[in-house]
DNA sequence: ATCTATTAATAATC
DNA sequence: TGATTATTAATAGAT
């Protein structure tokens, strides 16, 4: 009884073609994925340039979501409520651009911060096995065939490590502070002060918004 | 005899922080270069999902860039002209949006055919050559001595590659007994996304227009 | 929502 | 403005 252990490669990305998709579901992760690239893209070239930018992007079926400097952005939404009253836009929550805007970028910096986290608990797995066994600084051309043995074995225990805890390090316990995700007004705080020393992409513009409307 | 062959390597692509660039030249080049990248994503998106995207695009010092599907771009359109009044919008050419779209199409399909013929004509050339050989994923126990010295290869280059952070994984190594704000002071990263949650389906698309007015 | 393997976009440079 | 190339960023496919 054969019972090969299939490696689970999650095969990566593959080449497409930029044609309609028919498959429903897909159709709308892409959607979801390439509107959140398109609004990134967006905002960053606001923040590079000075520039002026406002998108729409919404199906018929779907929500509406606009993204824009205030400018163009106030055009836009006027402009949207004008022109779809065929389908008259029903806002459940009449809030402000600034409001929805800061709920935005927040919402944009959390998870940031959280991606990073991962990131750098990531790098201290992998540094931490690597150290274990300072290969990292050996001189690998002089190395010789004893040497290359307990290479191997290390590349082996360290395949293995990460295997099997590099996932569980990465999601759960190692974390300092639970905190951060019960997400007190302090610990946002903290979040954005600590982004904006480095990271904060919408430097230098008075606000952006992002905004849907169910219709 | 000494005559090093100096590879003149023109660097590639290098990390930029998303803030305001300042020089007028560099920042005239990236205003430009993304904003194809965006129009180009956004008339992907279009075709994907049978979605409807209008953007605008514009720098004070320069010209107005518009792309959309039919519908919100006239919005958009007629919405430049009145929102912008204060500085006319001057079109030296009254084109149609269809036709307008016509060309821009046809531009890129031109384009992306002319970089395809190139990429398989490279592609037969480099055929033969490309055998990157994944040592972390091969069977450790079993490999030769051949194999080995592809292992020493792979290392010192992962060596070099990885050698400009080491010491920010070394500091992230230390790193759990601590708190995340002030463990790492100074490297945030790269983890820029904007995934979120969302809807579902779409339906019915038409054309695109790219248009750009002097004003 | 998450995770890779890849492809696509693009910063630097010429 | 247009290539080139080394990298980074985005993301298709599978979980």
């Amino acid at each position: 009884m054969v019972n090969q252990t299939i490696k689970s490669t999650t095969l990566g990305r593959k080449k497409i073609e930029i044609k309609k998709i028919d498959d429903k579901s897909s159709k709308q992760v892409t959607f979801s994925k390439r509107r959140g690239g398109i609004f990134k893209k967006a905002s960053e070239i606001c923040v590079l340039c000075n520039a002026q930018v406002a998108v729409i992007v919404f199906c018929p079926a779907e929500k509406v979501f606009c993204f824009g400097h205030p400018d163009a952005e106030t055009v836009l939404n006027r402009n949207l409520n004008y022109s779809l009253e065929s389908e008259p836009v029903k806002q459940d929550h009449p809030l402000s651009f600034e409001q929805l805007n800061k709920e935005y970028e927040e919402k944009l910096k959390v998870r940031e911060k959280e991606k990073q986290r991962l990131t750098e608990i990531e790098n201290a797995v992998k540094d931490g096995i690597h150290r274990s066994w300072d290969w990292w600084n050996q001189p690998i051309d002089e190395m010789n065939a004893q040497e290359l043995e307990g290479i191997m074995e290390a590349m082996k225990e360290m395949r293995k490590n990460l295997a099997e805890r590099a996932d569980q390090m990465m999601r759960a316990s190692l974390w300092p502070s639970q905190s951060f995700y019960e997400a007190t007004p302090t610990s946002v705080a903290a979040a954005r002060n600590y982004g904006d020393g480095l990271g904060n992409q919408f430097e230098g513009l008075s606000g952006y918004g992002c905004q849907n409307f169910g219709f």
